[in-house]
DNA sequence: GTTACTAGTAACGTGCTGGTAACTAGTTTC
DNA sequence: GAAACTAGTTACCAGCACGTTACTAGTAAC
């Protein structure tokens, strides 16, 4: 199963999963936020995700029109992401998810592992 | 990186990566929906995934408490599947999901492919 | 001259993910 | 007595997703 064949198909949900498919995506796109950041605080942020696939993801969602990416020809090199429009109107949704999984585990037991994203206050 | 480190994370972000990661449950859950629906007719509906994957990601599912499995002494074996109350929750925030999609795709192709998971009307 | 800094990229290796095919059970149909 | 039906499971295998390490460039600090 490639991941071209979902953004191909004619049902929307399927091109959804194709855009955001994998587990990574989503949490990139919340980590950025609101905010303008650089790649090295981005994988600072997220400890869990190695940089390269950080690189990679990042690129992929550049192509998908999501976040912007700008570079300063500085040294040393300097590279600011931030979301798109389409990117910032994902952020509500990925906001009611947050809570969906929230109120799921509302009798549950606490996680204390290590935090990959968390919003900053 | 197991999911199990996404689901024992601190940051509820990235407990809904544990929960929905990949590209298939939102997609399985979708396809559901509000019916009750039978292994067979699912997999039907849903050809690019294959029925082994299926299977997987659905035991996946109801150990999350998100689905319901009930099987009946018969023969032929068959097996209904349904949303749990927590599963049916989510339908509303999937459903944003692929509102944002086609309203990003707007002004953009219209796809071709084959559907993997259409809303039946 | 060495080290550090950033934002990656390339090479390399491993292990998980997913696909295919074969098999199960008990009853019905031919 | 063979075949078909369903809902899987198992074994086996290919591919890719991911991690680790090393490397780049140009400047600044030591």
């Amino acid at each position: 199963m490639k991941p071209n064949q979902l953004l191909a198909s004619s049902c929307a949900m399927t091109r959804t999963m194709g855009i955001l498919g994998g587990k990574w995506k989503p949490l990139i796109i919340w980590g950025i936020g609101q905010r303008r950041i650089r790649f090295g605080q981005l994988a600072a942020h997220m400890p869990l995700i190695s940089r390269k696939v950080l690189a990679e993801q990042l690129k992929e969602l550049e192509e998908a029109g999501l976040i912007l990416r700008e570079a300063f020809n500085e040294v040393p090199p300097r590279v600011d992401y931030s979301l798109t429009e389409n990117g910032l109107r994902l952020l509500p949704i990925l906001e009611s998810l947050r809570d969906w999984t929230k109120s799921c585990e509302a009798a549950g037991t606490p996680a204390s592992g290590p935090c990959l994203v968390e919003k900053q206050a």
